[in-house]
DNA sequence: ACAATATTGAGATGATTATCTAAATATCTC
DNA sequence: GAGATATTTAGATAATCATCTCAATATTGT
């Protein structure tokens, strides 16, 4: 379950897809346009994001406008924080 | 850089090994044994979460000892806290 | 409805990776 | 030093994955 979370970001791509979406929303074309691979490429990082939960989508006439999902990160970063002090407890 | 870092913990046994190391420092075998797949296989990865900086190693007799390597996680976390609030900083 | 634009889906391919078995290395005990 | 135990390395294989191209779907504007 948390395993979709970790994978999602195993990759740089994706994770510079989130590092912009962190700074601000963007369409599916405005975040292709920022790496050097197909769109059809990005699209599918986008899908693996989506479907993590990291990412929200909602479309905005003709384009698909992504957002991060902040909610996710807490858990992941409460995840590690518990991990590396030793947690007992899930 | 941190791509190692994520991609070690991409995978779920690794994950295992490092809640395991969270509790407390274990010897190969020990680790090992929790899994139903071959030692060697065990041993890759930690060889995998040694390369990331996420465990270290110290011989103990005829036994490897590891030990968790906390300062990494805090890093990787504070990499969490800093891009899911937005951070415009590296 | 048609043409144009935006995005995703499908199928193929090359690279990476998790796993296995078997061999190699290191330490300990006798 | 020989034998036993612990761990890693090497080489092979099957699965996963990132990427590509091309086709399909959805929306807009005329």
């Amino acid at each position: 379950m948390r395993d979709h979370l970790f994978r999602a970001l195993a990759d740089p791509t994706r994770r510079k897809i989130v590092e912009l979406l962190a700074v601000k929303d963007r369409t599916a074309g405005e975040l292709a346009e920022e790496f050097p691979i197909a769109f059809a490429s990005v699209s599918h990082h986008l899908g693996v994001l989506k479907n993590a939960g990291l990412v929200a989508v909602e479309r905005e006439g003709q384009h698909m406008r992504y957002r991060l999902n902040t909610t996710v990160f807490q858990d992941m970063a409460r995840y590690l924080v518990k991990t590396f002090s030793g947690g007992t407890d899930a």
